[in-house]
DNA sequence: AGCGTTCCGTGCGACGGCGCACATACAACC
DNA sequence: GGTTGTATGTGCGCCGTCGCACGGAACGCT
């Protein structure tokens, strides 16, 4: 992962760039290593890097008080965090928080102001791409209004299963509160759920998907919903 | 409002556009009277005219199913209608409802597209305030979830009020339901609570403010959250 | 005046989620 | 290998909302 050309590839948005503009962008780029847990932009922070997700997943957050949080939106390899860069404006709306580790291709604000503005195939992806994240918004936002805790749960972990590429990964019931909204042991009930169905299984943060397409019944239509936006806009 | 150039300064967006620039865009401006309840965009649908709100009100809403709809957005004479032109999208992905009538500006959809290319001025509007409808459907997106019926209608109330700059206005607490994403009867309640406290009062479908400064008192974070990031943007 | 339609008020049982308190289990670390 | 800390399971009363079913009230129309 360390070979840069990689870095261009391995994300959707890098790939939309044709090579010859590729070029002169990669000298901007770094590969950097992100951890659970890891919190890149804070709501009204500055933007100090925009990150283009590799292998790892970023979850956007937004509060209404010091302990109740709620994931908006989430970025893995077809996007980029740091959207409002893109928009001309250096500060965060949303809270940017790493929820599942790996690389990242990373490029300072500056830099990305100016190769942004000089790159046309870089500009038309984001635009869409900023389009996409809009409607996922919009969409979880009246599915987190509507819909219960499991089929809620259901849907967050094929979401987050299909974008690290992975059907085991790392987090607490406690953290999935945090991105779903509700208590601690709404998550533990939703879980136990799941698992009595035997469509996933989990001991200590550690969270396994042992049956997809039964968990993708159980899940709301809002993923179907999400999913099929996001196919139609790669073609 | 049918002198032209009136409906350039009465949007901010266009208002934001410097007069050289401005006379070029105002021939594919034409007002037109939006009415209650009248639908511009389906999800999924093609975006033919994009709207300037004058002194109209639109609402941007999302479902999940036949009956259960959520405001996500709201977009009065601070705004435009139809933000995916803008990032190069020709089709909408929310539903976009007059909520309050009244005249907007609105360019064919052809003509935006050739306009907003050399209008450097209005892209830089338009992106800024793209990030602020983002902002304000995060913020909106947690609010639906944590908070209750009550405060969040005397939030919705009071946004209503500030961007119709008037304190009474019609509409129905079925309509009310749609928006708020609760039942009717639920809407029934909030709003009676709220009479009781000499903080509104209405009658088929007649909706009227009486203190306006008590009942920002009465609604949720939210509202002072997102008045202020309007706010601090407008400089 | 009378009628139908739309809009609003209210009562009831059911359910999902909250806040709290506590019991258990697993892991890591001296 | 016992102690500490973190992760998960469970029970209980409370509250807000839901779905449903009415009753009543205001307006529009002929």
């Amino acid at each position: 992962m360390s070979a840069p050309g990689q870095l261009a590839t391995a994300n959707h948005l890098l790939a939309a760039v044709p090579r010859k503009a590729c070029q002169r962008m990669l000298a901007g780029l770094e590969p950097v290593e992100l951890k659970y847990g890891q919190v890149l932009y804070e709501p009204k922070g500055p933007i100090r890097y925009v990150y283009f997700p590799i292998d790892c997943l970023v979850s956007l957050l937004t509060a209404v008080d010091k302990r109740r949080t709620l994931e908006v939106g989430m970025v893995g390899n077809e996007g980029m965090v740091g959207m409002p860069m893109a928009l001309g404006i250096g500060v965060s709306a949303v809270r940017a928080l790493v929820q599942g580790s790996g690389t990242a291709a990373r490029m300072t604000a500056a830099r990305f102001r100016t190769e942004f503005k000089n790159n046309m195939p870089l500009q038309r992806a984001l635009f869409r791409y900023n389009h996409l994240l809009m409607a996922q918004i919009s969409q979880t936002a009246a599915c987190n209004r509507f819909h219960e805790a499991e089929p809620r749960l259901a849907r967050w972990l094929l979401m987050t299963s299909g974008r690290l590429h992975a059907d085991e990964f790392l987090l607490t019931h406690e953290f999935l509160a945090h991105m779903l909204g509700v208590r601690r042991e709404g998550v533990t009930n939703a879980a136990s759920a799941l698992h009595r169905k035997k469509l996933i299984e989990y001991r200590r943060g550690n969270i396994k998907i042992l049956d997809r397409k039964r968990l993708e019944a159980a899940a709301c239509t809002c993923y179907r919903i999400v999913k099929n936006m996001q196919d139609s806009a790669h073609v």
